[in-house]
DNA sequence: CAGTGGTCTAGACCACAAT
DNA sequence: TTGTGGTCTAGACCACTGG
C-alpha cells in the first residue's frame, strides 16, 4: 500500500466503512477529491475505479459517485480472499485443524484435465474448518514452487499472509468453479454428512507473472455453504 | 460500442478469440498499439484494462501483456450474462418454456429481507430451461419499472436484449448469492428431482443510475449446476 | 447555466525485464 | 542500455444532470 491511487482508495473505503460516507450519499466530486488529496484528476479517477470494481460505489454521469449498499461487508466470499481473511473480517467463530502438511503424492484428475502436469511436485495441505462447532469445510491445497517452506504452523494461520508477506510473491488472479457432487465416504465421514451431496469448489491461482502456484479443492457442507458475488455487466462482447 | 477504448478492446478480444493472438503469446506493446490504432497510450491502456478485468490477458511489468488460457470461452457463467447470451456463446442444446408472464403478486421473503419493498409491483416471469432434454433450471424473474411491456414472446427470447436494445436501459451491476437448499414439492416436481436438494441462486440487478430493475431466483438441478468464475486479488483491504 | 463524470491527448518519470 | 508496463500530471472537450 504505497502509491497515491491506492492510498486514496483505501482512505475512501475506510470512510465508507466507518459511515463517514453513508449508503446513498455522494462522495465529494472528482474535482473536490483532486483538491482534497492534492493530486491530479486521473489519479483520483483511478482510485474511484478500484472502489467501483469492488462494488463500493457507482458512478453516475452528471451527478457523482454514490455509495452502494454493501451487504458485502457482512458476507463476502467472492474475489480472491483467504479463509483466514474472511474469518478476521467477519468475526466468525471458526477454527482450523491441519490434517495433512506433506509433499504432494498426486493431484486430482480435475487439474490434470485442466492442463496441470500430473507429476507436479510441491506441498499438500489439508485443513478442516469448523464454524460454530460444526465441521463445515475441508480445504485441500496443493502449493507449487515458488511457494515452499510451508510448515504446519503456517498452515494453521494463513497461507496467503505467508505467500505475500514472507515470500513477497504477488497473487494476481484465479479461476474458480463450483459444483455439487456425491460425497466420497471419506468426505462424508470427515464432515459428518447425513446426506449424499457435497458442494465442491475448485480453483487454480496464479501470480502476477502468470505462474501457477496453488490448486485448491474445497468440500463444503451444503447447508453451511453460501457464495456471494458482486458482478458488473461488461461493455464488450465477442 | 462506439468509443475508441471499447473499439480497441473489442478488436483485440476478437483477435484473441480467433487465435490471431494465442494463449501464452504477448500482445503488441502499448506503444505499438498506440501507433496501430492511432490513439494515445492512455486510451490503449484503458482498453487493455477492460481485457484484464475479463481475464483475457495479464499484464507483466517490463515484459508485456500475455494472453491467458481462457477456458472461459467454453464455460463462462460469471459476470452478468443472460441465459440466452450463454446459450448463443456456447451453442447449448437448450430450450426455454415460459411458465408464467403476469403481474407480480408477491415477492420472495429473501428480497424483503434485503430491503425490497414487499408491495413492489412489476412483471413476474417464470421460465423452465431444458438442456439436452433434461429440465435443468427454473428462473423466476421479477421485473420492476422502468422495465415494462414484457410479453411472453420477449420472455421466450431474451429479456436482456429487450431491456438494453429496445428500452435503451443501461444494465450496470448485480449482487448474487448461491446456496443449496431443500427443494419444495413444486420445484421437485418441475425439475423432476430424485433427491431433496436444489441449488438456488438469487440476484438483485441494477441500472447505471442504481435503480433496482430485476430480482431473480433460480433453481438448478444439482448435477447440472456449474458456476465458473474469474477473480482478481484486490490491492486494497479495509 | 454550472457542475458532474466520460473520453482523450501528450507528455513525464519510474520500476522492472531482457540483452 | 533498451523496451516494457506503472504511475502521475495538466489540460481539453464532450454528454449528462440539475436548477
Amino acid at each position: 500500500m504505497k502509491n497515491k491511487q491506492e492510498l486514496i482508495a483505501s482512505d475512501l473505503a475506510q470512510k465508507i466503512r466507518s459511515k463517514m460516507y453513508s449508503v446513498g450519499e455522494f462522495l465529494p466530486s472528482e474535482n473536490q477529491l483532486t483538491e482534497l488529496y492534492g493530486t491530479s484528476r486521473e489519479t483520483v479517477r483511478n482510485a474511484l475505479s478500484l472502489l467501483t470494481q469492488l462494488g463500493l460505489i457507482q458512478k453516475i454521469k452528471g451527478k457523482g459517485s454514490i455509495v452502494l449498499n454493501s451487504d458485502r461487508f457482512s458476507l463476502p466470499i467472492s474475489g480472491i480472499v483467504s479463509f483466514q481473511e474472511l474469518n478476521e473480517q467477519l468475526g466468525l467463530h471458526a477454527s482450523t485443524k491441519v490434517i495433512s502438511c506433506e509433499p504432494i503424492s498426486s493431484i486430482p484428475q480435475y487439474f490434470i484435465e485442466h492442463g496441470v502436469d500430473e507429476n507436479t511436485t510441491g506441498t499438500y495441505v489439508e485443513r478442516l474448518r469448523t464454524i460454530d462447532q460444526v465441521p463445515s469445510v475441508i480445504d485441500c491445497d496443493y502449493l507449487l514452487p515458488p511457494v515452499t517452506g510451508i510448515t504446519k504452523e503456517i498452515a494453521e494461520h494463513s497461507l496467503y499472509q505467508y505467500i505475500e508477506d514472507t515470500l513477497k510473491l504477488k497473487i494476481a488472479y484465479a479461476n474458480k468453479e463450483i459444483t455439487v457432487e456425491p460425497a466420497t465416504e471419506k468426505i462424508k465421514e470427515e464432515l459428518q454428512l447425513d446426506q449424499p451431496l457435497v458442494v465442491v469448489t475448485r480453483s487454480m491461482s496464479f501470480l502476477q507473472d502468470t505462474t501457477l502456484f496453488q490448486l485448491t479443492e474445497s468440500y463444503h457442507r451444503p447447508e453451511k455453504f453460501k457464495f456471494t458475488d458482486f458482478a458488473r455487466r461488461n461493455p464488450i462482447q465477442f
